[in-house]
DNA sequence: TATTGGGAGA
């Protein structure tokens, strides 16, 4: 909630202060002719105090723009700060095109905002006005701000050029600019010139530690982040997230549910369910059901049940693990849903088949005044959906539109209506639905020219506390036998009844029979 | 007077 501002009428705006004759506090009012020419202190604090709400700061923007404050200096730059703090962009960008001067502090307001809106590029059209229309030249502000824009672009090239600028700077010294580079450093896949940068910082502070921990361990130097992480002197829960993050963004998911369980015996307070969700994110991607369940029932321990961001990780967690009614249950409890939860769960019912429920909940999702966004579109029923999409929201539906419907109404078999969809849809055919040998066979030598090597598939279960992992085609010795021999009892028994093996879905160029063997077991049978 | 770190879906 905001402040109650004092004074109703006109231009009262008043400074509370220790009063030592009466004692306690009083109230001083400002003469009207001093906010001719400067902000009231406490028009300034209400501006800040709006901290987030939307509501808030459109309504003391209202109240300066009624009494004749919003052009003071310093107004139009709080509250361009105030709208991006709301997520309002443009309102925030419509604050300052309409500012009478344009000066510095107004500019990195701005450039602060726009760097962490979902456009950060349009930083440098700003930059390129700031210094050719108004001449300004950049101070650490503008130089922070700009490096967190490089980082978000992942544009290593920005971000040499601005670090360039910086060292020839007068503010060559400042260590917030440096923590900026080394955020910048990391998200652009360099995190040894991070580490450059982290060195030359005279007093590093818990924020820097964190970014160059997490951005080891997210580009994959596991070793390095954990060596750091040991170095620090002081680890609270954001450090721990951001390494247990980091490896789970580095695929390292049994790592980061270790470094989970070493959080809990150092006793870490867990105050915030960001930590959870991510470790809950990391079993999501192990198809983990089991430790899924554990953290589940921990998340409820922990209070943190109707919490939205933990509901949408275990959301996913269960769908990915084939467990589509916990995942159901999990959404129904969340109390406060946004688009990433109605997503997830339309993706997972989608996943799952049921095409039925994905409808009922997109019209739920509508009714609860969700505005479904391109991705959520992907897995929305074609007729209705793409209909709606083109007349009501003038999305074009693309091809990966068209592919998700046709794994949405192929799963649960109804081939007619996609192969329907196939012929009907504006557009040609790609590899993931017809059988474009020569594309992919180009694909995978650029693949081989460039290094990449694809992680082969696999698959596992859980027995007890182990999980066994199967390759493609491996079978494990000690159970081998007991395996294939039950396979070919089920394949002969499958070509009694009339099974005739389709190896459509053989995703390799091979002769018929090495495609049915590939369909079993490759080389076994 | 503005600047730096951790999260969930596609």
């Amino acid at each position: 909630m905001p402040p109650r501002l004092k004074g109703k009428a006109q231009c009262r705006w008043s400074i509370r202060f220790r009063d030592k004759e009466r004692g306690g506090r009083s109230n001083f009012e400002l003469p009207s002719f001093l906010c001719i020419c400067m902000l009231p202190p406490a028009a300034a604090a209400a501006i800040r105090a709006t901290a987030g709400s939307p509501r808030a700061v459109r309504r003391v923007h209202a109240r300066l723009l009624k009494e004749g404050l919003a052009d003071l200096p310093s107004a139009p730059a709080l509250l361009v700060s105030a709208y991006a703090r709301s997520c309002l962009f443009p309102d925030a960008r419509r604050v300052f095109d309409d500012a009478p001067r344009r000066d510095l502090h107004l500019y990195s307001a701005l450039l602060a905002a726009v760097s962490r809106s979902p456009t950060p590029a349009l930083a440098l059209p700003l930059l390129r006005r700031m210094l050719s229309e108004d001449a300004l030249r950049p101070d650490h502000f503008v130089l922070a701000s700009l490096a967190i824009a490089a980082s978000r672009l992942r544009s290593l090239r920005l971000g040499r050029q601005l670090h360039a600028h910086f060292v020839a700077s007068p503010y060559s010294a400042d260590d917030i600019v440096k923590s900026s580079l080394v955020d910048m450093y990391c998200n652009c896949g360099v995190p040894q010139d991070a580490r450059k940068v982290f060195e030359s910082i005279g007093v590093k502070n818990s924020v820097v530690w964190t970014a160059l921990v997490s951005g080891y361990a997210s580009n994959g130097c596991t070793g390095e982040a954990i060596d750091l992480f040991r170095s620090m002197p002081a680890r609270g829960l954001f450090t721990w997230t951001a390494l247990i993050s980091g490896f789970v963004k580095a695929g390292n998911n049994t790592g980061a549910v270790g470094l989970f369980v070493e959080m809990r015996r150092d006793g870490v307070r867990i105050d915030d369910a960001f930590v959870l969700a991510t470790v809950v994110g990391g079993a999501a991607d192990l198809a983990a059901l089991v430790l899924g369940r554990q953290l589940h029932g921990f998340a409820i321990r922990l209070g943190f049940l109707s919490s939205m961001i933990v509901g949408n990780a275990l959301v996913d967690m269960y769908s990915k693990c084939s467990d589509i009614h916990s995942a159901r249950e999990v959404f129904e409890g969340i109390t406060v849903r946004d688009v990433i939860s109605w997503t997830t769960i339309l993706v997972g019912e989608a996943q799952h088949g049921r095409a039925e429920e994905v409808l009922a909940l997109y019209d739920r999702m509508l009714l609860a005044g969700m505005k479904p966004n391109e991705s959520c579109w992907s897995y929305l029923e074609r007729a209705a959906a793409i209909d709606s999409m083109k007349r009501e929201y003038g999305i074009k539906p693309g091809l990966q539109h068209y592919t998700c419907y046709l794994d949405l109404v192929s799963r649960p078999g109804y081939l007619s209506e996609a192969e329907e969809l196939i012929t009907t849809m504006p557009y040609e055919p790609d590899e993931a639905i017809n059988c474009k040998w020569d594309s992919v066979a180009k694909v995978r030598k650029i693949m081989a020219e460039m290094e990449i090597r694809k992680e082969p598939g696999y698959s596992w279960i859980e027995a007890g506390k182990e999980s066994r992992i199967f390759h493609a085609g491996e079978v494990p010795l000690d159970v081998g036998e007991e395996i294939t021999g039950f396979l070919e009892e089920l394949v002969s028994e499958m070509r009694k009844r009339g099974y005739v093996p389709d190896t459509s879905s053989v995703m390799h160029d091979l002769e018929e029979h090495e495609k049915e063997q590939h369909l079993f077991l490759r080389g076994w049978l």
